[in-house]
RNA sequence: GGUCUCGUAGCUCAGUUGGAUAGAGCAACAGCCUUCUAAGCUGUGGGUCGAAGGUUCGAAUCCUUCCGAGAUCACCA
């Protein structure tokens, strides 16, 4: 899924630098040899290239070598000077360079996209039950998966968003048995409470119940504790709905597609507010029947075999994993038979060149099975399959456990983040020139984008800890700084009575500031490319975040309304509005809008 | 036990895919609003990059072993 190459700054200089040394040394310089870098903060330079590979072609000490590159080098019409220090070569680039580089990003309509690739890429994400509401879990994947397809589109290929809703099995007949019992007919109607938080409620009440019988069937009838499990008579009629189901019982089917009914307002009640989409829906109890077709193939490869009980599995012993059950042996499908053909269907519906699965770390085992198998097959595509493994989120507390009551719920937290960004935007008198409308709309940007910021800005990879206090927090490494610095410039260009883009001008060389700031602007396409190949908006996070803080410093040290001179006041002007724009750009990478005013 | 992931400041995280003296935020302390938004800015303190070996000009990054944390190995999904 590599993109095309780009032009920024460190690839002009790369090419120069292919040139000049190409041309001192007599030899055809390879990209691989120049390895180049930022320049440490505490050297003088642009960039840093590294002498050793030079060492080598002229059969001098690296040091020398660093000594006759910067003597080519400083041949280059766009170096300003070269130092070197050791084997490091540190290139310190012209002003009016810079001044170039802000011109063409100013004239860049789609600054931070990159042209099409060609490529077709299917993303699944969010995947949720359809038993209870959605929770802190469920966010961080809602939002990896919107910011990872918002950040492929970004590079250039096609994204198609699918979300693969488990709507069937044993766990909604609770939900349902639980409902018919105890529930009198309630609906959210009648209780004004919203779908998924509802069956969610009748999901507990069922565990509450199955438990209590489960604890008097050991006490009054001496039963063993596996035997109680089987025989409570609440599980008993759970299990006879999902055997009904499977029927096509009316009333049960009626009944199913009701409660999912309430399930799906609820869930897309939350998913507009966490502002995610898909595509296309895919519902289990479309696919579950999928899969058997491949079993049949697989048997008849000699890739899977039969048991004695008819059941069907496949030997991935030799492959380091272990046998994996594909048929029961009452000839269901399990989950994997399942995945086995949506990947398939798929596959002969989309040809992706990619389908990436966006699902936590604890199904690893699961996908590297799926590849497997379907590379056993014989499918090539089975290559394009991968899996945007996520670590789960902790709370200070420690794991969140659904039994303990300790799962943080999407709803409530959304809500609560919003009544603190109102608290706080308060206090700080923020909202006192707004309209409701507007006021409202700001604490929602804020709120969201502080929840959102706080779970992208961490590696998807890694295990996450989930403050409430922090995630609130709205100065430093967040959301809000962020914001805010987009609001101050959209101020100031208020002020100055244009939206401040000037066009194709020229500029005055830009100080050692304003070039810090051009730099950090310069890099966002690559850093969209970067965070495309990972799969990985925190890269996108983290380059906004210093593009802020280096503004704010900016801002607070340097006049640009009030500058007298014109030239550097343009200059000035631009750059703030090139900095608003890549902020804007970069924060709806992560799904993320910006505020004119807070 | 097998497989996989992770371990960086008191806490939460970066670290440009092997580069120079490892960086931010929070928390603590000390400053800055009569000047374009103080949700901001400046400064101080804080490190055996889990440990030990190895690879090489050079390792937080790659390899081995060990220690510690987590995930997974169901006729659940």
């Amino acid at each position: 899924m590599e993109t095309g190459k780009i032009t920024d700054a460190k690839s002009i200089i790369k090419s120069g630098i292919a040139g000049a040394l190409g041309k001192f040394y007599g030899v055809e310089i390879d990209d691989s040899m120049i390895q180049i870098y930022k320049t440490r903060r505490d050297f003088e330079g642009d960039y840093t290239l590294f002498a050793f590979p030079f060492a080598k072609i002229s059969k001098k000490s690296p040091e020398q070598a660093a000594i006759d590159i910067s003597g080519a080098l400083s041949e280059l019409n766009i170096v300003d000077s070269v130092n070197t220090v050791k084997a490091f070569v540190n290139i310190k680039m012209k002003a009016s360079f810079w001044a170039e580089r802000l011109t063409v990003g100013l004239n860049d309509a789609n600054f931070g996209q990159l042209p099409r690739s060609g490529q077709r890429i299917m993303l699944e994400y969010s995947s949720p039950n359809t038993n209870k509401p959605l929770h802190l879990g469920h966010i961080r994947n809602n939002l990896l998966g919107w910011s990872v397809a918002k950040i492929l589109e970004a590079c250039g290929h096609e994204v198609i968003k699918v979300n693969l809703v488990n709507d069937r099995g044993i766990h909604i007949c609770k939900s349902m048995v639980a409902w018919q019992q105890f529930g009198a007919g309630e609906t959210p109607q009648s209780s004004g409470k919203k779908g998924d938080h509802l069956v969610g409620e009748y999901y507990v009440k069922f565990d509450r119940e199955y438990k209590a019988q489960q604890k008097s069937l050991i006490e009054n009838s001496g039963v063993t504790e596996a035997e109680a499990a089987v025989e409570a008579p609440i599980f008993a009629a759970a299990r006879e709905m999902l055997r009904k189901w499977e029927a096509g019982d009316e009333a049960t089917v009626a009944l199913w597609k009701t409660m999912n009914g309430w399930v799906y307002e609820g869930f897309d009640a939350t998913y507009r507010r966490l502002g995610v989409a898909f595509d296309k829906i895919y519902y289990e109890s479309d696919t579950w029947i999928l899969g058997k077709k491949i079993v049949e193939e697989g048997l008849s490869k000699g890739i899977f075999y039969r048991k004695d009980d008819s059941s069907v599995w496949i030997d991935l012993t030799a492959d380091g994993l272990d046998a994996k059950l594909l048929l029961r042996s009452d000839g269901t499908t399990v989950y994997m038979t399942q995945d086995l053909g949506t990947a398939e269907q798929r596959y002969e519906e989309y040809g992706f060149d990619k389908l990436i699965y966006v699902v936590g770390n604890e199904q690893n085992y699961h996908f590297q099975a799926l590849r497997l198998i379907l590379n056993k097959l014989g499918h090539r595509w089975a290559e394009a399959i991968y899996h945007l493994s996520y670590g789960m989120v902790e709370l200070p507390e420690g794991k969140m456990k659904s039994r303990e009551g300790t799962v943080v719920d999407a709803d409530d937290l959304i809500a609560e983040m919003q009544k603190t960004a109102r608290e706080v935007s308060d206090e700080l008198g923020k909202l006192n020139e707004m309209s409701e409308t507007e006021a409202a709309a700001t604490v929602d940007m804020i709120a969201l984008g502080a929840l959102k910021y706080y779970i992208l800005k961490v590696d998807p990879k890694k295990t996450m800890l989930f403050d409430p206090k922090e995630s609130i927090d709205f100065n430093g490494n967040t959301a809000s700084f962020i914001q805010y610095t987009h609001a101050r410039i959209c101020s100031v260009l208020r002020k100055h009575g244009s939206n401040g883009f000037l066009g194709s001008n020229s500029f005055v060389k830009p100080s050692k500031k304003e070039i810090e700031l051009i730099k950090l602007i310069e890099v966002f396409p690559e850093t969209v490319r970067m965070a495309g190949d990972n799969l990985s908006p925190a890269l996108i996070a983290n380059c906004v975040y210093e593009l802020a803080k280096e503004y704010n410093q900016f801002y607070h040290d340097y006049p640009i309304l009030k500058e007298e001179n014109a030239a550097i006041k343009n200059l000035r002007l631009a750059l703030s509005y090139q900095v608003a724009l890549t902020i804007k750009n970069g924060m709806a990478l992560l799904g993320i809008d910006v505020p004119e005013k807070m």
